[in-house]
DNA sequence: TGCATATATTCGCATATGCGAATATGAGAA
DNA sequence: TTCTCATATTCGCATATGCGAATATATGCA
């Protein structure tokens, strides 16, 4: 089960870049982003407990983020996780700066920490697939 | 005849990030942008003949980028002359990324190219106000 | 005043986007 | 197989976006 990586920005194609920047244009695709940054991977049901976002939702915008080469998708057994894709040329800048521009929002601050707390609460699924705190990409 | 800065992240609205994205999210506006990374300020005629845009779209798609904070505009005359807004958190970061991200794509080279040779051009009408050759910002 | 130039806005239309509800798929467990 | 859990997709709808054409505004000049 490979994380299968396609870069968004490598050939000279001139509609890749504007739908990196449409991928970052929702508030939904925005705090997955935010919580991606803390985790190097999570699965659905994860964003879907922490954001307080129905199923439905979380999965469709992952589906747009993924589209817009931005995250890669992995599957383990019943669970997807998805993790940030951060390649050159455009993507570590980019999401080094979104990360500094998430700190200065309350949205994305209640977010990590929600994410924080949600640990200790997913963990009570017995499910060791879920869950592991890992460090941040980078 | 300042240019009004407004700042696109400054306070912590968690709306105010995705439409700084959006405002990056379509070709003519990065179009734009890729040539105000070239020319400190420029007016709307510029980039209509540059890129070879009909005015009306040109002036939309600048509505949308000061809408999203990205650029400010100052009059000077019968000109309207723009010029991007590199302010932190965000910005600057963000416009240095692009700058490396779209020397990888031949559209924004041969704008860029175009704007070189269009110098001249477009001195050919006798207004000085115009087209004067600025260093890139930063 | 009247005219020309530079830019902005409105209008009608086609397409894109985001949503919840419902449904489908896919993988393990019984 | 059947059931359940995790995730993805389809559907109908409302709103947003991008477009050219036409029009409006605003400045400068005669």
């Amino acid at each position: 089960m490979e994380h299968k990586r396609q870069s968004a920005v490598s050939t000279g194609a001139a509609d890749e870049l504007p739908r990196v920047f449409q991928g970052l244009a929702d508030i939904n695709r925005l705090r997955i982003i935010n919580l991606l940054l803390q985790r190097e991977e999570l699965c659905v049901c994860d964003i879907e407990r922490v954001l307080d976002i129905p199923q439905t939702r979380v999965s469709r915008h992952l589906a747009i983020l993924r589209n817009a080469g931005l995250v890669s998708a992995r599957r383990e057994g019943r669970w997807m996780h998805y993790r940030l894709i951060d390649e050159p040329p455009l993507h570590f800048e980019l999401l080094s700066s979104l990360q500094t521009a998430f700190a200065s929002v309350d949205q994305f601050m209640r977010d990590a920490e929600a994410l924080e707390h949600a640990q200790s609460i997913a963990c009570d699924i017995p499910t060791e697939t879920s869950c592991k705190p890992l460090p941040p990409p980078r």
